[in-house]
DNA sequence: TTGTACGCGTTATCAG
DNA sequence: CTGATAACGCGTACAA
């Protein structure tokens, strides 16, 4: 292994000098600079990370904890912090969870002590755990969140509300009265800000559900009963879901019920017929992430940064207007349900049919 | 932040008996040992990685470098690299290539310095390039290849040609009797693996496309031209392709032409028909390559171990019998296609076909 | 069994 | 502008 040491005595200079040539630091003799330079050069001269880790205490290594790689969700993410991170001159060290809540704690403090921030991205850990983790002196200003918000901690995280919005314009746009929605798990963050929205759009609430696409066959059958031509998913993988249950059942999509993704994974645009969905800037916010890592250096108690990216409605095949015969005439006078007071969202695994 | 010099200071020991004590070393008394591990847990201490990296040598950190983190093939692997480097203790630094094949050797390298062992997946990388990187006497024994095999590493790999021979089997036993092969990457070690099973079951090579859905479109048109029943994908983006294509024809699926795929990607089982392909283990073989590593310390010139991992063919609605009404006649006798003698395997992005 | 002291490769401080 | 030299936190010969 060729060390600094090598550099400097084929350089003919001193440790000193041969470090600051190669960090580009001041007070160093052009002439010496380019010995230093040629000789480092010539020899395949490379630091020594833990070396320079440890007296610099930086490691140049960024940390990301996500509950599944293999979810396309968190997969784009990754991407873009991987991306960012190398832009940057780092490297990013990623953990899996492996949807172990539990887990997590000890995971992100292991990661924590060998990297210089940390990307978190668990929509599922719950807000006591999140707010100890952030507690710790150690992790001030070098945590940021993904799809997420706290008081104590920068974060980027999306417009879901505005997701909402769009997509039940759309799906109003098109005549359909009786939308369900279909829920994602109950504390998730990114559940609450969708149905957030649902509360100003009357909307039939299917209730809660695993956000993959076994929770979308397990909906599909009571947005049917619940008389719906339009569903609205938290997510694709539920979406999916929900076109597959309905194709299995001789329901037409999206002549006889139209269905509404969210994220627009890779997925969501090669299936037939192709999904309407939500499209969220998933590989930006894991960049932007990183961006808000380096400059989360908060002096005291100035409240952390919150991005909030912009979403939008990405129009496919799977949405259509409600009856072509009807196209045009006035919508709303032959609602199913009746109408109820709006009452307390539910969000059990059990499934309640309320008009909100 | 809290040092061994604390932990030695608090148990009352000194810094070498701590040290000692917290590493499992012999030479400790019972009692020692117990104060001093009751010190570090009280104090929280937690071992300095830098610090012990620069000492020891070693950074119980693996790395991993992959084409593109969000495609579900690399994805899968990365998620049991993660899991069983997590199991042995071990964190992963991961790097996405974007697919840039030229930057990829300087990642490589980089990585290589801040690592204890090297996963690289990296189908397109030139041979050349990869022969250079592992005759580096730094990668000794420190790096292993996945999805690929080379003479101077050690690799988990799958066994292609008999996912092949599976598949056409498969096909044949349906009475296909004109299979199309729709191929990948020219230069790409996993595609040359399915063709040299291809080279002794007599298949319309349609030629090598781009891995993506896209490349399944395009190839869908070629097979639907070359009179196809059936057509085998080099993956199942490949065949997403395939069967959209088909579809937006208005050829019907698997009633018209059957499709098959490659790797079984959580994807292909979503959509509708749901995909018969050749499920390939992913994660055992990130998990396998980790354990490689371990025990590669190949001292000289051992051949370095190759672990060919075994796939199975998962049947699904992609196929179906050519035709009903001839399913249980002869086949065979109506070709369409000339016989011709085997010639060389066209491997051009311009598409030809030949029976083989 | 225990403690002292040195070294790992760099960066940073402080005289020259 | 340059060069000794002291950390950084830990492991480990070596001596006690």
């Amino acid at each position: 292994m060729v060390t600094l040491r090598d550099v400097a005595r084929a350089a003919g200079v001193s440790l000193a000098t041969a470090s600051r040539a190669l960090s580009d630091a001041p007070h160093v003799s052009p002439a010496n600079r380019e010995q230093v330079a040629l000789a480092a050069a010539s020899l395949g001269y490379r630091p020594h990370p833990a070396a320079r880790a440890l007296t610099t205490g930086s490691t140049g290594t960024l940390g990301l904890v996500v509950p599944d790689l293999a979810n396309p969700f968190f997969a784009a993410v990754a991407k873009g912090v991987q991306a960012r991170a190398h832009e940057t001159g780092r490297d990013v060290l990623v953990a899996d969870t492996d949807e172990d809540v539990t887990a997590e704690p000890d995971i992100i403090t292991r990661l924590g002590d060998r990297v210089d921030g940390l990307v978190l991205c668990s929509p599922r850990l719950p807000a006591e755990a999140l707010g100890a983790l952030l507690a710790a002196p150690a992790a001030d200003g070098r945590v940021a969140l993904v799809n997420r918000e706290t008081p104590f901690a920068p974060s980027v995280s999306f417009d879901l509300s505005d997701g909402v919005r769009q997509a039940v314009d759309h799906l109003r746009a098109l005549g359909h009265t009786t939308v369900a929605y279909v829920g994602g798990p109950a504390g998730s963050w990114s559940d609450g800000e969708r149905r957030q929205a649902l509360a100003e759009v009357a909307v039939v609430d299917l209730g809660s559900f695993r956000p993959t696409h076994g929770g979308g066959v397990q909906a599909a059958d009571l947005a049917l009963a619940a008389g719906a031509t339009a569903v609205l998913c938290f997510n694709d993988l539920v979406a999916l879901g929900v076109l597959a249950r309905l194709h299995a059942r001789g329901v037409a999509t999206p002549a006889d019920v139209s269905v509404v993704g969210f994220d627009d994974v890779p997925a969501a645009s090669l299936v037939t017929p192709a999904l309407t969905t939500v499209a969220v800037p998933l590989a930006r916010a894991g960049r932007e992430a990183v961006d808000l890592l380096a400059g989360a250096a908060r002096g005291g108690d100035v409240v952390p940064e919150r991005r909030r990216l912009p979403v939008e409605l990405v129009v496919r095949a799977s949405t259509a207007p409600r009856d072509p015969r009807l196209a045009d005439t006035t919508p709303g006078s032959s609602a199913t349900a009746p109408a109820t007071s709006p009452a307390t969202i539910p969000r059990t695994a059990d499934p309640e049919v309320v008009i909100r």
